[in-house]
DNA sequence: ACTATTAATAGCGACTCGAAACTATTGCAA
DNA sequence: TTGCAATAGTTTCGAGTCGCTATTAATAGT
C-alpha cells in the first residue's frame, strides 16, 4: 500500500479528462466545443453569453467567441441578442445541438459502473476540490439556481431576488452565473 | 439533496482538468507539454518514447513528436537514441525540466487540503474510473513497476522478469509501459 | 457631455489535434 | 537470403484552441 499523494490525483484527473476528450474528437466537434455545448445545455437564460462560457471553462472571451461561432455555423447553437443590453448575446442550443450534447461518453459509462454510494462520495470530493480551485482563482462557482442565496419560493413558484424575476421549475435546476451558495 | 449522476461527475472532472490547465498556460508551456513533462518525470527508462507518451495521454504519435521536439527546443528534455533498436528514442528530463515538472498547481493545493482518508478514497475512485475507461478503449494501464506481474524481488533487489533486467529501487516506483497488474 | 467600464470581436503567432503519407529499422518466414 | 510486413518516428495538411493585444459598440457614472 502506498500514499495517494497530490500529484497522482492531479495526474489521474488530467488523464481521465484527456482520455475522455480524445473520444470526443470523433464527430465534427472538438473537446472545447463539446464542453461549451454541454454547458449551454445546462445553463439558464442569464448565463449563456460568450463571457459566461469563457469563465465557466476557464478560457478567454476570444476563444469562446470563435468556438461559439463555429458551433453556430455547424448548426448546434443559435445566437440571440438581448433587448435590454444590446451588447449581450445569448447562445441557445438548437434541436440538433441538444441531441449532440446528450450523446454518451466512455467516462460516463465508467462512472455508472460505480455504486450509488461511491458516486455520491466521488461527486462530493470532486465538488470540494473544484470549490477550492475556484476560490484560489477567484472564479465563480456556477452552481445550480436553486442552491443560491437569492433563490426563493414564492406562492407562484421559484423566484430570484437578485435579478427580480420569476422562474420556472426547470430553470431552478439550471446552472446560473450569479449563483452564490449560502 | 439531489442525485450525483454520471453527467455531473464527468463535467466536474472535465472542468477541474480545464481550470487546472488554464493555469498551466502561464509560463512558456501549454497544458499538453506540461502533461508530457510530468509523465516523463515519472516514467521509467523503458517508457519514455513518443509512442509511450502518446498512448499515455490518449493522443497521436504525431502530436507527441511535435510537442516533445518543442520541449526539447525549450531545453526541458533531451533526446537519446537507443543502441539496441535504432528506431527508438527516449526523452530524458533536463535539470530545468525536472524543476518545471515539480512546480505546484492549484489543483494540487486543493487536493492537499483534503484529509488523508479522503485523499485515499478519491484516489481509489479516480483509479477505478480510469481503469474502466482504459478497458473500454483497450488502453494500457501505465501502472507502477512494482505493482506488476513481472516484478520480482531477487536477492540483489527488484527485477523485471519480462524484460530480464535488474532494477534500482527508484525504478520500481516509476511508471512502466509494460506494467500488468496481477 | 465626457469618461470609464463592459461585451463581443478580430488578428497574430504558437501550438494541438486527427489523418494520412513517408522514412528507417527490425522481425519473420519462405 | 531475400522479401515483406510490422513498428518507431517524422512530416505535412487543414481546422481549431489558446494567450495576447487591439478595436468597436453599448452602457454606466460623474
Amino acid at each position: 500500500m502506498w500514499m495517494a499523494n497530490e500529484t497522482h490525483i492531479r495526474d489521474l484527473i488530467n488523464r481521465l479528462a484527456r482520455l475522455d476528450s480524445a473520444q470526443g474528437w470523433t464527430g465534427d466537434l472538438n473537446p472545447t466545443q463539446l464542453a461549451m455545448l454541454s454547458y449551454l445545455g445546462q445553463a439558464n437564460r442569464f448565463s449563456k453569453s460568450p463571457s459566461h462560457v469563457a469563465e465557466y471553462l476557464g478560457t478567454t472571451r476570444g476563444t469562446a467567441t470563435q468556438s461559439l461561432k463555429s458551433l453556430q455555423q455547424k448548426g448546434y447553437v443559435a445566437e440571440r441578442r438581448s433587448e435590454v443590453d444590446k451588447r449581450v448575446i445569448s447562445y441557445e442550443l438548437t434541436v440538433t445541438g441538444r441531441e449532440m450534447s446528450r450523446s454518451p461518453a466512455p467516462l460516463q459509462a465508467a462512472v455508472s459502473s460505480l455504486s450509488t454510494k461511491e458516486r455520491q462520495t466521488f461527486h462530493q470530493l470532486l465538488q470540494s476540490a473544484l470549490l477550492d480551485v475556484l476560490a484560489r482563482n477567484k472564479g465563480r462557482e456556477f452552481g445550480l439556481c436553486k442552491n443560491c442565496q437569492h433563490h426563493q419560493e414564492s406562492n407562484k413558484g421559484p423566484y430570484c431576488a437578485l435579478l427580480d424575476v420569476e422562474l420556472t421549475r426547470d430553470e431552478a435546476d439550471q446552472i446560473c452565473y450569479e449563483q452564490v451558495s449560502g
